[in-house]
DNA sequence: CAAATTTATTGAAACGCTTCAATAGCGAAG
DNA sequence: CTTCGCTATTGAAGCGTTTCAATAAATTTG
C-alpha cells in the first residue's frame, strides 16, 4: 500500500550504461571477470541513479539472505540483552545481519517466530527454547536450516548446543560462599521448572553434601505475587536458623528480593549474604555491592558462530555441545559480616 | 550456500489439490471467493505438506513486506529498549514486524542500517537520528517510504517527529527541586550537543529566571574518562556555594555520577540531591531510591504507529510534530536533607 | 431455450535479481 | 587465411509469489 517512488532497478543501471543486465549484475558482484571501460561505466551508472540493491529479489533469488535470525525470551534481562549485542557484533564482523525477534517464553509465540525467520530465508537461527520447544525445533528440523540452541539444553539430538555450565557455577557459588562463613542458603530461583534451574540445583546438592563444605540450603520460587513473595522470604529469614545467605537465580529476582529485604527492614550483607547470577551494570552501585556469576557473552557468540559458520559451509553438523564457564565476583554482598562475628 | 532440504512451495501445494496455483494462492489468502470444496481441498493440501509461505517471494511480489525498521543507537539504554518493546508491541498487534537495527549512533553506520532496511522493502522506519541525519534521511526520503523521526527533533521539514517535551519536563524537574529547597543544581548531560540536551539547558534557563524559582546552575559533560569525570564532580562539589543538587541527563550518567559520589564519600541526598532523566528499573533499590523523570514509552509509540498507520496508508503526510510530556517520579534522592537544615 | 449476466477458476505475466549456456569477438596457432 | 581456443558479454530462464485479464461454468432473464 505504501505509495513509494520507484526506486532504480539494476535493469535502469543497466540501460544507462548501456549494457546487459547480466553484466552489470557481474559488476556490482565482481563476479566474473569484466572489462575496465564496461566495470567504470556500469558503476558510474549506478552512482548517478542512486542504485541500491533490492536484497528481496536478492534473496529469492539467491536463496541466501545473510540474515541471522534469533529468537529469544525477552529483552530485558541484561544478559540477553549483552548476548544479543555480542551476535550482532559478530554477525556484523562477518557480512551477516542479525534479526531478534521475541519469543516472550511463548511456545506458541516462539513457533510463530521460528517460522517467520524461515520464510524470511534467514541462512542461520540462533534459539534460545521456550520450556517445550519441539514444535519449533521440528520446523528448523524441516527446512534444514543451520541453527544452534544455545543457553538451554534441549534433548534434541539434532542440534549444536552452547550452554552455560550452570552446575559448575552453582558449585562456585556455594563453595565461595563457604569460605565466607555461609553454612545455610536459600537459593530464590525465576521459574524451577527451567533446565537452567535444574543444573543450578544439581551443582547446589552436590557441593552441599560435600564434607569440607557442609552447608544446609532452601529452594523457592519468586512467583510474580510481590507482596506474598516478601512475606515468604521474611518467613523463611524470621524462622529458627535462618540463612544467611542468598542466592538469586537473575536480576529480576535479584531486585525483587532486595525491595524485600529493604521492605522487611534487612541490610545485607549484616543480615544477610547476597549473591545473584546474571551481572548486571547497577551490581556495583548498590552499597554495598553486589556479588554476582557474570556470563562470558563474547565466548558464547564465537562458539555460536563457529557452529552456525560451519553449519552453513555445509559441513556435517557437528553436533557438539560447547560447555562455558562463566565467571564470580566477589563483592562486598556476599561476605560474612557482623553475625559472623557472633557465632 | 546453506543446504536446505526444499520447502514445500504454493505450487506442490497446487499440484496436490489439483488446482491451479492461482487458485491456491486465493485461498491462503481468502482474496477473491472460492468455492468450499476447492477451498477445503487447497486447506488439506497445504497442511498435509506443512506448507508455509515463502515471505521473499511474496515480499517481491507484493512490494511490501508487512516489516517495520527501527534504528536506534543502542539497546543498552534502559529508555530506548523499553521504546523498543513498546513499538514490537504494537506493531505485532497491527499485523507488522518490527526489526530493530543499531546504529550505534555513527552516521555512516547509520546510514548503512537505513539503506538495508529499504533495500530489504521495509513498509515503514522509525529512525532515531544521530547527530548529522541528513544522508539517512534523505535516502528515506528518496525511497520515499513512510518514516517517523522519534527522539530528536530533526529541522527536517519532509518527516513527521515524535518527541518529548524535554524543555518542559526540565522546567518541571527544576521546579520540584527548587520546591526542595534546592537553589544550586548541576546539571551532568551525556553530551552537549545533541538536541535532546539543548532543549533541556533551555528549560533549565527559562525556569532559573523566574523571579518565583532563581536557582543558579551548572553544566558540565560526563565524557569517557571515568577518574577525570570524578575528579571534576569532586572539584565542583567541593566548591564554595557547591550545587545542593545535581540532575543527569540519562541512566548511564547517573551510574557514572553515582560511582563518582561513592568514590568522593557524599551520600544522597544527605551531601547532594539526586535526579536522573531516564527510570531504570535499579532507581528504586538504591539507598535512597532515585527519583526520576520517565518517558511514557507506550504513548509514544502510540504516536508513532498512528503516524507511520496514515502514511502506509497512502495519506497525504500530515506532518505534524507530536511532543510527549514524560513523568516526573519523585523519591527519596532530591528531598533537601541535612544541609537544608543547616542553612 | 438462447442470450445475457454472474461467478468460479485458470494461465501467464511480473516483481528484481542471479546464473549459466550460448554467442560474439579476437588474437594465436596451424 | 582459416581454424581453434580464449575471454568478455549477452539473453533468457528461474527463484515463489500475487494479480488480473481471459475463460469456463453456472445461473438468471427475456
Amino acid at each position: 500500500m505504501p505509495t513509494e517512488t520507484k526506486r532504480p532497478t539494476i535493469q535502469d543501471v543497466a540501460k544507462l550504461a548501456g549494457v546487459s543486465i547480466g553484466s552489470a549484475s557481474n559488476v556490482l558482484n565482481r563476479r566474473l571477470p569484466v572489462s575496465d571501460q564496461l566495470q567504470t561505466r556500469v558503476l558510474a551508472a549506478a552512482e548517478t541513479l542512486g542504485f541500491q540493491i533490492n536484497s528481496v529479489a536478492q534473496t529469492l533469488r539467491r536463496r541466501s539472505s545473510r540474515v541471522l535470525g534469533f529468537c529469544t525470551p525477552d529483552t530485558r534481562t541484561a544478559y540477553l540483552r549483552e548476548l544479543a549485542d555480542s551476535l550482532d557484533e559478530i554477525a556484523g564482523r562477518n557480512g551477516y545481519e542479525l534479526v531478534q525477534v521475541l519469543t516472550r517464553q511463548e511456545p506458541a509465540r516462539e513457533l510463530h517466530c521460528v517460522n517467520s525467520l524461515l520464510s524470511r530465508q534467514v541462512d542461520g537461527l540462533i534459539l534460545l527454547p521456550s520450556l517445550s520447544p519441539q514444535a519449533s525445533l521440528d520446523a528448523i528440523a524441516r527446512a534444514g536450516t543451520p541453527a544452534v540452541v544455545v543457553d538451554r539444553l534441549s534433548e534434541d539430538k539434532r542440534f549444536s548446543h552452547v550452554i552455560i555450565d550452570n552446575r559448575s557455577a552453582m558449585r562456585q557459588v556455594v563453595n565461595s560462599l563457604a569460605r565466607s562463613g555461609h553454612r545455610r542458603l536459600l537459593f530464590i530461583a525465576q521459574n524451577l521448572g527451567v533446565i537452567t534451574t535444574r543444573h543450578r540445583l544439581a551443582g547446589l546438592e552436590e557441593e552441599a553434601r560435600l564434607p569440607d563444605v557442609m552447608v544446609r540450603y532452601e529452594v523457592m520460587e519468586r512467583g510474580n505475587d510481590e507482596p506474598a513473595f516478601v512475606e515468604r522470604v521474611g518467613r523463611i529469614l524470621k524462622a529458627q536458623d535462618p540463612p544467611t545467605a542468598i542466592v538469586t537465580g537473575n536480576s529480576r529476582v535479584a531486585i525483587s528480593t532486595i525491595r524485600a529485604l529493604q521492605t522487611l527492614g534487612l541490610a545485607w550483607p549484616r543480615d544477610v549474604g547476597l549473591l545473584t547470577f546474571e551481572d548486571p551494570e547497577w551490581a556495583d552501585i548498590l552499597t554495598p555491592p553486589i556479588s554476582t556469576v557474570r556470563t562470558p557473552n563474547a565466548a558464547i557468540a564465537e562458539a555460536v558462530w563457529s557452529s552456525l559458520e560451519s553449519q552453513m559451509l555445509g559441513h556435517p553438523i557437528s553436533r557438539k555441545t560447547i560447555s562455558i564457564l562463566p565467571d564470580l565476583i566477589i563483592r562486598e554482598s556476599s561476605s560474612r559480616f557482623s553475625k559472623g562475628l557472633l557465632e
